[in-house]
This record gives C-alpha cells, structure tokens and sequence, in this order.
DNA sequence: ATATGGCCCTGGTTGC
DNA sequence: TGCAACCAGGGCCATA
C-alpha cells in the first residue's frame, strides 16, 4: 500500500517525467465514478494545461497546473498554478509515466496523453483511490489535513497525542494528526521506538513520544532511499519496485524472529488493521 | 469533540 | 483439482 515513501518516490519519478509538459487529451474510463470531481469536469479542466510541477503532500500527489487551454503558459504567473490535479492511490493506486503504445493494464481508470508523446496513466484494481481537480482561481491550494511527519516539531508532536485515549497505533494512522503514515510505518516505526502499539497515546511519556518521531522519522527517510516497500503491488511511476520492503522488522514478519532478540514475532489487531511487534523489544 | 465500526472493492489465499 | 468463502486495508460516513 503506498504510504508517504512510495507516495513521494512517486511524486518524484513522475515530476522529473512531466515537469513541463503539458496535457492534450484526457481519457477516464467508463467505470463507476471512483473520482471526487465528476471526470467530465476533470477532463475539461486539465486539457491543454501545462504540468509546472509535481509533488507529494501526506500521501496525495499533487500536480500544479499553469496556463489554459486558450495559449498563455508558464509566462505571466511564473510559480503560480491556476489548477491542480490531486491523486490518492489509496490501496493498489499506481500512476504510470508511459508510451502511448504500451499495453494499458486492467483496471486502468485514466490516461492523460501529454505534448510530448507520453502518457500519464492511473491504473487501480481495488477503486479506492480518488481523484480529484481544483480550480484555483475559485478554492484554496490542497493541502493534507495533518502534520508532515518529515517536518513536525518535538513540541507539535507531542501536542498531538497529548489527552487521547485511543491506541498509538491507531493515532499513527490518523491522518488528521499526522499525514502520511500507514500501517508499514507505523509498526516499523513503533518497532524502532520499542513501544507498543495498544499503548493510549496520551500516556505516553515525553521521552518515548520524542523517540517515536526521531523513529519515524528516520524510518520513513531510510524507506525513500530505498524507493519504498514492495509488498503488494507497489511500483513507481516507471514500474521499478522498492527495497525497503527487505528492511521490514516486524511487518508481515509474524512468527519470524525479531531481528535483535529472536523472539517472533506477534500479530495482533488494532484499530481494525493487522498490527506486528515483538512483545521484548516493545514495551 | 473523540472514538469506533461498517462499508467500499478486487485479487490472492485458504478451505472444503 | 476446482470453486467458493474469506481477508486485506485507507478513508469516509454514520453512530455512540
């Protein structure tokens, strides 16, 4: 599942890919709406619209769009988008950086066929990724509802979990409080910090809530040197999967041996989602 | 306000 | 071997 490293591995390839472009043609598939803005309103609004960048945001990547159909592009509101076209991959979202001819995969759901010759394809099994556009001139930038884990300061941390009784595991996954963090990086990251993921959040104490960010941190910045985890279908926006994955400690790794005890590793479930630790390192 | 649980989806795995 | 039931899980929504 793409979480922020293979959000923002993503958001790179394609930003090195299209940066600059700019969009002809749209196609979206026939399917049920699995979009937030209607695909018709979409497709009107990227048509002939420059692609000045592209980036990530909690796991949403975001592509800045400049200029209209009618001509003017990167000239008169040089840094200033006037759209974005806002991706959520969800669970099995993928977005692909193409050749027009290579074969389109089952379940691809929207092709954007760029100046150059290339395209930008959104290809998504499960359906629950969402896709949405905004016209700027008319709605705020888009911006993830919770912190960066990458940016969050030692006190904003701490301010988060501070009073909550649910489950840190669960608050991890908030995206409220922090954007980005999915159930890989939570448990790795509750893994590296030796905490355990039913704790209440707001019993925790400065000290380990300070571990647990320096742990995520390190964590998820290991995991984009990596490319992210593959462990279902995760790939890059050339199809290239990740290594972080080989990295794990504890996901997936029930009834393996921790990596610095050898004690196995234990599954449990927490906020509905399957949860890993090992009961000697985490406390 | 905060927290919980059901729902959406399909492909892979499990069970008979 | 073959088919059906089951499960995974991010985010959204209704409910307590």
């Amino acid at each position: 599942m793409p979480e922020l490293p293979e959000v923002e591995t993503i958001a790179r390839g394609v930003n090195e890919r299209v940066r600059g472009d700019r969009i002809v043609e749209v196609w979206f598939s026939r399917h049920r709406e699995p979009f937030k803005t209607p695909a018709t309103r979409q497709a009107r609004g990227l048509e002939g619209r420059a692609i000045l960048a592209v980036h990530r945001t909690g796991k949403h990547i975001v592509c800045e769009l400049g200029g209209s159909a009618d001509g003017s592009l990167l000239d008169e509101s040089a840094g200033k988008s006037a759209a974005q076209w806002i991706v959520h991959l969800g669970m099995t979202g993928r977005l692909l950086v193409t050749t027009p001819d290579a074969p389109v995969a089952a379940h691809t759901h929207a092709r954007l066929s760029l100046m150059s010759g290339r395209e930008l394809r959104f290809v998504d099994p499960r359906r629950f990724g969402r896709l949405e556009y905004r016209d700027l001139s008319r709605g705020a930038s888009f911006r993830a509802a919770g912190a960066d884990p990458l940016e969050v300061t030692a006190a904003e941390f701490a301010r988060l979990f501070h009073g909550r009784k649910l489950a840190i595991k669960a608050a991890l996954l908030n995206q409220k409080l922090l954007s980005g963090v999915g159930n890989i990086y939570a448990d790795e990251s509750l893994f590296r910090a030796g905490i355990r993921p039913r704790r209440q959040s707001g019993r925790l104490a400065r000290t380990e809530l300070e571990t647990l960010r320096l742990a995520l941190g390190e964590v998820l910045k290991h995991a984009i040197r990596l490319g992210g985890s593959s462990v279902s279908d995760y790939v890059d926006a050339d199809g290239a999967r990740g290594f972080f994955q080989l990295e794990h400690c504890v996901y997936l790794r029930m009834g393996l041996p921790c990596r610095i005890c050898q004690t196995l590793i234990r599954r449990i479930v927490v906020a509905g989602r399957g949860t890993h630790y090992c009961p000697r390192c985490q406390r």
